[in-house]
DNA sequence: CGCACACTTGAGTAATGTCAAAGAGTGTGG
DNA sequence: CCACACTCTTTGACATTACTCAAGTGTGCG
């Protein structure tokens, strides 16, 4: 069966040389579902792929709409929200390159998600992903993975809504995105902050205002420096650490 | 293949008259994931099952130990928290009969799990129970399913913890056991809270005193009566409802 | 009966929110 | 290339919600 994979991708790669699969040349492949399909089946997963370019601002995903696509991030940052219906906004999370969207299963979705910047993804129909579960049990499995950090993630994320102070919010946050970006690939001390300062606090459940003061004032204390917008220097990362001592 | 499962529970029933099988007499079942396992096959479930009692107060889950088992209430109340080095506590959900305690398929418990009554569940080992869903796709299925439904709900938590002022946190955590308690055909008006105030504020994010005064307050207001302890009327459960428009 | 423990209530405080305005940065069109 | 308009960010003054500390009142259990 092994081999007889093999094969097949040589036979493939050598006849679709010039129209490279998306799937397979994916750089966020590692990162996500897609990697639990092996390369021999990832033209039926391609199949039913279809890459979308999403603009700044743009909501693509509204909370009670049917849900009938999935997505998969492969580049930009996306933010996924609730509101209630007055208008105010809780972010329950910022996705990045490799990061899933969709996970659940209802027949609605449950929040609505905004590209934050320009935003590159694949997006899967719904019904035909389900339809490959069947056949690749594996992405079952990895949905389940993928379904345990996100609730990881969200009971994190309520102990710092219902129990920290502003400024352990905004110092949590910033060794997040660090860690975030550590861990793919990227660079850990300069920090790149693509969101505004109101998604922060929609966020983190504070104001823009305390939010701002907040950094001000870990500037002040000579934690941060904010040389350039929308860039954090982490001048003293193990100070900025004890704040979430274990966290 | 049906038929011959229908054949193997006879056998088996007549065989174990006597001693029944603790998961087809489970009153919880239909709410849980043993529902996805056939009749049939419900004694290899049992087989790894063990029944266990705990008593009110008693931790038997810790943030960080190895997770070796999985857990399933059957009756009673259970409190899932996480802690700040502080002491400062989160609780990040209630679980109640039929709900599945273990979810994340990582290393560790993420949190801690404290009987607030006399509770009783089933454990299984994690890798025997792990082992079951190769040859039982379904359960995977359902946990998937499972895993869905605390998303939400974590995300719905959320937006309480985030961006909710106290008198909405308050009458939202009354709706949601009384929804609770119809859901699983127990009764929707006097609410029954099992739990403390203090844990109320710690599942609010809110303090003791906050959570006191709130109620006082919906009672001044008459939206509820609190005639014995641990027991809320919901005298005019729609204006309640009303207090959260659309929740 | 008495001791915990849980709950309520009060008084004062602190942290964060609100409202307002000014400064900084960004993009667009003339 | 500059000027204008826009948004984002910061800062200040003030308001308010929820927290802290403290005391008192049940309520259940040994």
């Amino acid at each position: 069966m092994k081999s007889a994979c093999a094969q097949q991708v040589q036979s493939l790669s050598s006849g679709k040389e010039l129209l490279p699969e998306p799937c397979a040349a994916c750089a966020a492949r590692v990162l996500s579902v897609c990697d639990a399909i092996d390369d021999c089946d990832l033209d039926r997963l391609a199949a039913i792929t279809s890459v979308q370019d999403i603009a700044r601002h743009q909501i693509f995903v509204t909370e009670g709409d049917p849900a009938d696509h999935l997505f998969n991030v492969t580049d930009g940052t996306v933010k996924v929200y609730k509101l209630l219906p007055d208008g105010r906004q809780q972010i329950t999370g910022f996705l990045f390159a490799g990061d899933f969207l969709g996970l659940s299963f209802l027949e609605r979705y449950g929040c609505s998600a905004e590209a934050v910047t320009r935003v590159r993804c694949c997006r899967f129909p719904r019904k035909q992903f389900a339809a490959m579960l069947t056949d690749f049990p594996g992405i079952e499995r990895r949905l389940l993975g993928i379904a345990s950090n996100e609730l990881a993630a969200a009971q994190d994320h309520m102990v710092l809504l219902g129990r920290k102070t502003a400024r352990e919010r905004v110092s949590t946050f910033l060794l997040m995105l660090s860690r975030r970006a550590a861990r793919s690939g990227g660079t850990a001390d300069p920090v790149i902050l693509p969101m505004t300062r109101t998604d922060i606090a929609d966020y983190l459940g504070l104001t823009v205002e305390t939010v701002s003061r907040t950094f001000t004032q870990l500037k002040k204390d000579g934690f941060i420096e904010l040389r350039e917008a929308g860039v954090v220097h982490l001048s003293n990362l193990p100070a900025l650490e004890d704040l979430n001592e274990g966290f």
